[in-house]
DNA sequence: CAAATAGGTAAGTAATCACTTACCGTAAGT
DNA sequence: ACTTACGGTAAGTGATTACTTACCTATTTG
């Protein structure tokens, strides 16, 4: 059950900023800081629980650490997401299919 | 921003579980309740959540309320996942394109 | 070598939150 | 009308947690 903790990452406002940065290409973590109403070892906590959730990973730059997203718990929780998407697609077809709403009345 | 409430109600675990009997179909709050470890007045709590989040909705059946999954906010939460699936494999394509780690040499 | 840059970690704190019990209104059965 | 089943709400509480500042290790630059 991987996507609990990435669903628990990304719950959080910040987080999710940072996550979202990530989207238009990797970034270093001063790059990710830069702008946020929080400070920059904040931002590397986030990252830490991001990488942990398999939703981000990091390689070394010199003096630098390149994040980027990662493709495997991002893949999890589409496919769980997916799950609850057929069940409701389903639902919503026999939805479709009653007669009318026929109802019992109680007292004619 | 609707995913944001989506998101932060899908991060807590007894909620998700609420959410994940819903999946196999409409069910009372005494039958979401029944065999979790938390007590009934939790779960209306969660289900009051889930449903300002857009992810469930209910109907009144006599003294009983019948929750069942809602399409709408899962579609939300899953139209912005899509947006990080697609940069994702965008960005590892051009991964795939890296020109086999040429690499600067500092000291040779 | 020294100074500066980049970033991870530790410890403490204030706010959020998930849970409990108690209570209330409503619907159905006797 | 009384009783039982169903479920939403209020208030209080303990645990989580997201943030801060302070500190430390590497790497680059003068």
């Amino acid at each position: 059950m991987a996507y609990g903790s990435a669903l628990q990452c990304l719950s959080d406002p910040t987080r999710r900023e940072v996550f979202e940065r990530l989207r238009s290409g990797p970034k270093s973590v001063g790059e990710l800081a830069r702008g946020l109403p929080v400070s920059r070892p904040a931002v590397s906590q986030h990252l830490k629980a991001l990488k942990e959730a398999g939703l981000v990973n990091d390689e070394p730059d010199g003096a630098r650490r390149i994040y980027h997203i990662d493709p495997h718990g991002l893949g999890e929780l589409r496919r769980w997401l997916d799950q609850f998407w057929d069940a409701a697609l389903e639902a919503f077809k026999h939805e479709l299919e009653k007669p009318a709403d026929p109802k019992v009345r109680k007292t004619p």
